[in-house]
DNA sequence: CGGTCGCGCC
């Protein structure tokens, strides 16, 4: 135990001399009581001579009248009396029982009265007197009057002294408690068993867990370590996940155990998440012969439930019925509980529908049962069933059915709860408005979402993090940095784990490296690195804010590298163009003993066709079916007909494409129609359009890419009737734009846009360029331009789509050994793209240039895409 | 007794 060190420690709570033994502690206590006792009988002595002297029939009839209202409670009448009497009327024992009195009545009033008699008549208070205005005061509620009274006179009855810990505790006073027990131990007063629960309470109060093993310390010197009530409380004392083992060390040593020591001790593990140890104790508890009760059963199926451990739990709820336990409402509710987490529905549904009265803990514990087993729609009609019970659904039950909805992405059931809410006024619960705003942020209604988080009253992190990580994974990834920045500038919340898993994603849709890098640091600082979440997201990040280097040195530092850890590198070196340096990644996984799943073999099979490694992608498509068992989806396909399109093996993914045991979408032929404009198949590209335009006639996108195909074949006509088809169906392209960040801030363009102040550079700079490349044979590739002519001729007129004004902005505003870090949203163009290459060589920047579909690293005249894009 | 927020692919 850590008390010895603790005990010579220098900086010591208890003064080290108040460590005595026992048997010291009390003669050293005796010595000091006989001399206070000597003292106030001397006193009392005098008191009573006095009053003898003067006796009178008057004296005995106010104190005789005086108890006998007070025999008979009769408060008002008492105080009254006493009110009309002088001193000599009146006994201090009798004052003590009108003090009693207004203890047990809990007057205030009239105890202060009472009190202010004594005091202006001049009584000696002495001990007694004192305690009984100590509980007077206690009783009443005025705990401070009640702490004044141990200054003034010495209480030797540690029942005062405990009763006075206790309320101060209980008004959340620890302090006050801890320092009333410092008093009571320089005075010397002897304490009893109580008074060391009181005072642990106080020492849990404070969180102080140095308070307390000193306060251990103390009781094992007192001797009152084998006090089977102190001990107790000690063991519920250290009962907290960071000292649970220091508990068990008390649990261990302890020479009787009762049944409050055994269930303290499976408790504490077991609500401390350490669930197997808890059944460990409680398996111990029934060889050791104790009787189990309510309590010990309850704990234990909530071990059970936590550990999944469904054989225990039948066994522990046998010996609950053995026991007769079975017809607590507590034991039903968890047992059921018990049930529903473990798996067991069936199991969990015969205890609900056999219990006597079914509460709203129950209905919610079924409802929550329903919902993780994904059985939304007996979820939600359970909600509604119980209100036809009569019983109506409390904060907790809608809690449960909103995030039920929400992982089901259930947006009509969900807003049907949230009239339901409003009908029954129960926004103003902060578990609510949270479950509320993710259920809607996760079925994509992100302005339900903000509409609710702008109705909250109060907020908690948990509210912010909901919204912020509603936005990232919506795609408002500038909405989720806006409200991340808000939530520091009002010094709303320090960001925890969650903002921070929230924040990452949003920074690395956008390219937000600078950002990403600040966040990074505030990661490091607060030792958060550690949680593989944001471990896991900070790669990603890097990754794809094209700092790839940054984001293996970072993946190297992962202890424990998961799934997740693995998949954001190989996607990473992926996108980079890194196609063999994923595949040995992805058989160093392996090598891990972790076991690839659907996401990691998308990631690495669009590795292998940014690199044009055809072979490769073919065997790990055929490693992923036969040898990992997994049945290919859309995702899978849609990677090979790319690699295949991209390398030229058109009439093979028409095949692959028509063999598809799952019928293909707009994004298969899509891939195919890239194909067929590298590779200036227009007969192909024709055939494939007309599929794809089928699927999916609202996308601008496949339009513009067969407009491109056929303007670069130099059909004209066919780009005229494209452009017409588009125009009847009134569809307009999706708009291109860039952005870069710079100094923090990010610039947003779209093509031709003049709205920057620094346009009229950037457009000099621009012409400049292209006349150098002009000079040296590269002509405009104009071909590559958009369909709408009076576009096309303004685009020309400025020189510029959105990546080309991104990239020149970067190279004018930033100091020279800068990255020039551009993002898309669409894929580069072309032109932009041979500019791109020219402006790194003459400019000797480099330039990392992110499109909707991978990174283009320009250096010297050459980009890192190799031409796979 | 029962309840809310996080990472990867497209």
């Amino acid at each position: 135990m850590l008390v010895a060190n603790l005990s010579s420690s220098s900086f010591c709570f208890f003064p080290s001399h108040r460590f005595q033994t026992q048997k010291e502690t009390r003669s050293n206590t005796r010595v000091k009581k006989n001399v206070i006792l000597n003292r106030a009988s001397l006193r009392t002595v005098s008191l009573e001579d006095r009053d003898r002297s003067t006796f009178d029939r008057s004296l005995t009839d106010s104190n005789i009248r005086l108890r006998r209202f007070i025999e008979a409670g009769d408060l008002v009448s008492s105080v009254k009396l006493l009110r009309e009497s002088g001193k000599r009327d009146i006994d201090p024992r009798t004052l003590c029982s009108v003090l009693q009195l207004c203890a047990d009545s809990r007057s205030l009033k009239d105890g202060k009265e009472v009190d202010s008699f004594i005091r202006g008549n001049g009584f000696v208070i002495d001990s007694n007197l004192g305690s009984k205005l100590v509980l007077m005061y206690t009783n009443c509620g005025d705990l401070k009057e009640a702490s004044r009274i141990f200054d003034q006179v010495r209480i030797e009855k540690a029942l005062f002294w405990n009763t006075l810990m206790n309320e101060l505790g209980k008004s959340g006073d620890f302090s006050g408690s801890i320092r009333l027990f410092k008093k009571m131990m320089s005075f010397g007063i002897e304490m009893d068993r109580y008074t060391f629960s009181s005072v642990s309470k106080s020492f849990s109060g404070l969180r102080s867990v140095y308070g307390g093993e000193q306060l251990h310390g103390y009781v094992l010197k007192s001797g009152f370590g084998d006090c089977n009530s102190v001990a107790n409380s000690l063991l519920a004392f250290y009962l907290k996940k960071e000292t649970v083992e220091s508990a068990r060390k008390v649990f261990d040593e302890m020479t009787e155990r009762d049944v409050i020591s055994w269930n303290s001790m499976i408790n504490g593990y077991i609500s401390n998440g350490l669930a197997e140890q808890g059944l460990s104790v409680f398996v111990r508890m029934l060889c050791s012969g104790i009787e189990v009760d309510l309590a010990t059963i309850v704990s234990v199926f909530g071990g059970c439930a936590d550990s999944r451990l469904i054989a225990l739990g039948r066994a522990v709820h046998c010996i609950g019925l053995k026991a007769c336990l079975g017809k607590a409402d507590r034991f039903c509710n968890k047992l059921l509980d018990m049930y529903s987490k473990c798996g067991d529905l069936d199991s969990a549904k015969v205890v609900f529908e056999e219990m006597r009265d079914r509460s709203v803990v129950s209905y919610t514990s079924m409802i929550a049962g329903y919902a993780r087993e994904g059985l939304a729609g007996e979820a939600v009609k359970l909600f509604a069933e119980m209100e036809e019970e009569g019983i109506s659904p409390d904060v907790y039950t809608v809690t449960e059915v909103l995030s039920c909805c929400a992982r089901n992405r259930l947006l009509e059931e969900g807003k049907r709860v949230h009239e339901w809410i409003k009908e029954n006024d129960m926004g103003f619960d902060i578990f609510v408005s949270n479950a509320l705003m993710d259920m809607y942020a996760k079925c994509g209604s992100m302005r339900e979402a903000e509409l609710v988080f702008s109705e909250m009253p109060v907020e908690d992190i948990i509210s912010w993090n909901t919204v912020i990580g509603g936005y990232s994974k919506n795609c408002y990834a500038n909405e989720a940095l806006s409200l991340f920045s808000l939530m520091l500038e009002e010094k709303r919340f320090d960001p925890d784990e969650r903002t921070v898993a929230c924040v990452l994603p949003a920074c690395a849709s956008l390219s937000a490296f600078d950002k990403g890098r600040e966040i990074h640091g505030y990661i490091m600082r607060n030792r958060y690195f550690s949680d593989r979440h944001i471990a896991n997201s900070l790669v990603d990040m890097y990754a794809k804010c094209g700092a790839l280097l940054l984001a293996r040195l970072l993946f190297d530092e992962i202890a424990s590298k998961d799934l997740v850890s693995w998949t954001v590198m190989i996607a990473g070196y992926g996108m980079h163009g890194f196609g063999k340096e994923a595949i040995a990644l992805f058989n160093q996984m392996r090598q891990a003993d972790i076991e690839p799943d659907e996401i990691s073999f998308v990631s690495l099979l669009y590795a292998c066709s940014h690199s044009g490694l055809v072979d490769e992608g073919w065997r790990f498509f055929n490693i992923m079916r036969h040898e990992c068992k997994i049945e290919p989806t859309l995702e899978h396909y849609a990677c090979i007909v790319d690699m295949l399109a991209r390398t030229g093996n058109l009439s093979k993914a028409y095949r692959f494409i028509e063999n598809m045991p799952i019928p293909p979408d707009a994004t298969i032929w899509g891939a195919l129609l890239c194909g067929c404009r590298i590779h200036h198949d227009v007969n192909l590209a024709e055939k494939v359009a007309e599929k794809v335009f089928e699927l999916e006639p609202e996308n601008t996108g496949y339009y513009v890419l067969m407009a491109n195909i056929y303007s670069e074949a130099e059909k004209w006509e066919e780009v005229r009737k494209l452009r017409e088809r588009i125009g009847r169906r009134g569809l307009r392209k999706n708009p291109g734009c860039s952005w870069i960040e710079i100094k923090g801030k990010v610039n947003i363009f779209v093509a031709g846009d003049s709205s920057n102040p620094e346009t009229e550079k950037i457009e000099a700079f621009l012409r400049g360029v292209r006349a150098r490349m002009r000079e040296e044979g590269y002509s405009p590739q104009t071909k590559y331009a958009l369909i709408d002519a009076k576009e096309m001729e303004k685009e020309e007129a400025l020189c510029g789509h959105s990546e080309k004004l991104a990239m020149a902005l970067g190279i004018l505003s930033s100091g020279h050994g800068k990255i020039i870090r551009v993002t898309k949203n669409l894929r580069v163009c072309g032109d932009c793209h041979e500019m791109a290459k020219f402006m790194s060589k003459l400019t000797r920047r480099e330039i990392v240039l992110r499109d909707s579909n991978r990174f283009h690293q320009f250096k010297d005249g050459h980009c890192s895409c190799r031409g796979f894009w």
